[in-house]
DNA sequence: GTCGCGTTTGAGCATATGCCCACGCGTTGG
DNA sequence: CCAACGCGTGGGCATATGCTCAAACGCGAC
């Protein structure tokens, strides 16, 4: 060619080609023949300018925020899974979103037509994924709840999510059929040892996917308005540094179980620590965040479903 | 699945298809598996995420601009063939960077092993290019002057661009062998009428390419600062409106030829109004923009190689 | 209910893309 | 001066992409 350039027009001809390329929308065949070289070298040429960032994408849409935190999220925290759904201004109740990206991955994994066992914890997000589920008839598969069941009445739980997720599939279903909480903690461990609750325990180990909720552990935490634990239990936990609670399992700021309070009269099945199964948490809003920060940093979920403001809250420093 | 979405969630999933395709990286294919679509479908959200003009592309990179500028300027004027090179900022004198464009263009050609005609017209830029083609053995194309190359005192001029091609190429070369101007219309008519004449014109009439300067008809004109034109002729061609020349041709702010002047008695090929064969242009400076935007309005020319400054300004309205 | 009608869908195929490999050219070091 | 090395190149192939087309799917109208 008629110039035995520098180095310099090399990055030249890669912003060339990159524009051509995106922005021009030409083939790299084009490109090649207008840039006389080979289209191997256009092709070279295309993803240095990716790889120098001569190029950048902008994506003018509230979703991008979304994904980017998202990623962010999922790469900050480690997360085999992390879904951000946008808030919407107009009503700030993203929780229908949540709830459609729960049902979403319920689905998913429902799907499968060899054998899947799905374990449910508590939360507003997961009844409602549960309810939005497409109905499919999967008889093999096995939904497990991993809280107890039977309120403080003794009467069976408004939120019987294992049933109703039963319903729509056909599963066998493995409610827990304990209090939430037991009054002494010899009485727990006597408990769990039970046949039909080892089962459910046995059940739950082996799950492929866990979706809880996460709960914060202020004054109005839901397993106090809800009336699973007194003010003076709840507030036993906050003492003992509890900010927040995976199917009951109170945990500190670093997401460390709690060693004593109602953890230890606790009937729900323990998280694993860290998580290895899809452990996964859907929640949002202000009040959670400090719990959801810690359940992600002690590993007691590996999974995340949660709203643009809540994500951001999250990661914020 | 689990929502029956509203039609606006076909832009959420189109932004979500393009930010994992084109920020995270990711195929189709597995962008179809994570929306949980078909990737014919994936690819529906992508191509629309691009349709809609959520994801915008941009090229941080001075070429950037140049392209854009080029594309207008194709398009404003319907040009063939349009590069636009870098202004560099620290030589104000990208003429460098036009003869290289010039020489590609000219590489490009001559590559052919078909027989090619090239027309030469007057210009630095012109005579630049030909000075960094590439040597190349094409005995069969030929070179064509669309200028007389004898200049007034009746010796070979200086720009005898035709001869330095031919030199490269080892191809058949015409030069003209006239005065740019005659002393009268009569005499040029009778002139270009002769034998040796006629064929160059025919054979440049047959031109595969044709390279020209633009030359602004100000005080510093080129064809009076070189001596083919007199002051008080040019003073008598910008009366009559000229603005510009092709290859000696006065034209006005319009781009139509001059009737009158210097124009009669011009030994000059005329220029096909409007261009035919692929008629490039190569000039910049800010003195040049008024010749350059007529012989662009004209059809003067179909293709202009030029730098961002003089492109810009072009442009500017 | 059912009969069009327009839209959306997924399979299939031609094309474009990304990447590996062997080659060639220029450069460096002996 | 030559050999070894590195870098860019182009051919070729597996994969990804864009697009067509027939079928399925709502969705209204009757």
């Amino acid at each position: 060619m008629a110039a035995p350039d520098n180095e310099k027009s090399r990055l030249d001809d890669a912003a060339r080609a990159g524009w051509l390329y995106f922005i021009a929308g030409h083939t790299q065949d084009e490109i090649a023949k207008m840039l006389q070289v080979s289209r191997a070298s256009a092709q070279r040429l295309v993803s240095l300018c990716l790889a120098e960032r001569l190029i950048t994408f902008r994506l003018e849409h509230p979703i991008a925020a979304c994904m980017e935190l998202a990623a962010t999220l999922k790469s900050r925290f480690d997360l085999m899974h992390c879904e951000v759904v946008p808030s919407d201004p107009a009503s700030p109740n993203a929780a229908a979103g949540i709830a459609e990206r729960c049902a979403n991955l319920l689905d998913l994994t429902l799907r499968s037509e060899t054998p899947v066992i799905v374990a449910l914890g508590t939360g507003r997000a997961v009844r409602a994924a549960v309810e939005r589920v497409m109905p499919i008839e999967r008889p093999n598969h096995q939904i497990v709840s991993l809280v107890g069941n039977i309120s403080a009445d003794g009467s069976a739980s408004f939120f019987d999510t294992v049933g109703r997720l039963a319903d729509r599939t056909g599963a066998r279903h493995y409610p827990m059929p304990l209090p939430f909480l037991m009054s002494s903690e010899d009485e727990r461990n006597r408990m769990v040892r039970i046949e039909p609750i080892a089962k459910v325990k046995a059940i739950a180990a082996k799950a492929d996917l866990r979706l809880v909720g996460i709960g914060q552990m202020d004054q109005k935490a839901q397993v106090h308005v809800d009336g699973f634990v007194t003010r003076e239990e709840l507030f036993e936990m906050m003492r003992l540094g509890a900010v927040g609670e995976v199917t009951g399992w109170a945990y500190d700021a670093k997401g460390r179980l709690i060693k004593g309070g109602t953890n230890k009269r606790l009937t729900s099945i323990p998280p694993q620590m860290p998580a290895q199964t899809t452990t996964i948490a859907a929640a949002l809003g202000q009040a959670k965040v400090p719990a959801i920060r810690a359940a992600l940093a002690g590993r007691l979920v590996n999974g995340l479903i949660t709203d643009e403001a809540t994500a951001r809250a999250v990661l914020d420093r």
